[in-house]
DNA sequence: AAATATACTTACTAATTAGTAAGTAAAAAA
DNA sequence: TTTTTTACTTACTAATTAGTAAGTATATTT
């Protein structure tokens, strides 16, 4: 695959988790990798195709940590500390996660891109609910609510307290992290 | 105050509680409101001044929505229910909170919207803090974090979880509400 | 060596954006 | 009754937006 295309979509994510789909141009980027705004749209005709195409990228990344972790037999601790250390690595960045930074602007999205984003939402939720029933079962975690209760509240406190923390640099998003762990320990 | 103000300010919050801050224009406003562009410019002369005065109008009355808990005397319980009937009113109403909905695009806000905005979250965290740490002095509580990190998770779980009940249909907004409240109980 | 595909640039369009300056009709104040 | 204020409209500007059509230099294939 090109080079340039592949800048091209990085760029465009970082663009949409720092300044959100509806506030980033083809100028942004074009303007950053020293190229003319139609050599963007060369590679993606339009902005429909490369927000789609920066969400199927996140999906695929998705696949291949859970992929990996599972080839390695990390037990459920192991996964859901690997998960957590990816909004760690976003908090120190200063960037928000995909989800968050897409999601209140979906009433604006082109169908394919909702439905991506759609697909990515529920793949994270699935694997997530599923890793903390297997891992309550094993008794690795120990917790009240239904899996998939549960699921949600840690993945919306993850995906939220990182656009918080964007505002609010004294919340201590580590300490969060340690939080909801030890929320989990049995 | 003006009728015509007013209504601006209730379509304005609400255009960025669906479609975002950087999706809304002022023909949205004038369009739905049968007036001229130029009139939503006579009420704020700049988008700057109108996010600002709906946040500063949303500041408003989430202290007015205190007072009145204190002044009726609610425990820590009830108020805790009340603020996150909020959230189950918007959920029921398909719309986003405003701090859902302006955080990701924080970088891309004016500065006293900035300003207002944080002056929001900060307060809302506060209040959340306080409630949750007298409430557990109280014995209307239980729960181990810190004050601070518990209502940093509840406020996220529910910000979060309503921007994903947006595009999730399956997602019930008033379980993770039970679970909430579940997970609080002595 | 000729044909073709790749990776762009040049030069543009049509639509939308926030914002403004000047005018106006009606109501309120003097 | 005149003046002033309120609440707009008309008519516009300058900038930015996504997107396109046609051209070009370079590399690759035939």
């Amino acid at each position: 695959m090109s080079v340039t295309r592949e800048k091209i979509l990085e760029l465009g994510e970082n663009l949409i988790r720092t300044k959100g789909y509806n506030a980033f141009s083809y100028q942004d980027i074009s303007s950053e990798l020293g190229i003319k705004n139609a050599a963007v749209h060369y590679y993606f005709p339009s902005k429909e195709n490369l927000g789609t195409s920066i969400v199927k990228t996140n999906i695929q990344r998705f696949e291949e940590m859970v992929d990996n972790m599972v080839n390695r037999k990390f037990n459920e601790w192991q996964q859901l500390e690997t998960f957590i250390k990816i909004y760690v690595k976003s908090y120190r960045e200063h960037k928000k996660c995909l989800v968050g930074s897409l999601s209140p602007d979906y009433n604006t999205l082109n169908e394919t891109t909702k439905v991506e984003l759609k697909k990515m939402i529920e793949m994270i939720l699935k694997w997530l609910t599923e890793l903390l029933d297997r891992g309550r079962n094993n008794e690795v975690f120990a917790f009240k609510d239904a899996p998939d209760s549960k699921a949600l509240i840690i993945f919306s406190s993850l995906v939220a307290s990182l656009q918080l923390t964007g505002i609010m640099e004294k919340i201590d998003y580590k300490c969060l992290q340690q939080s909801i762990l030890d929320d989990l320990k049995p």
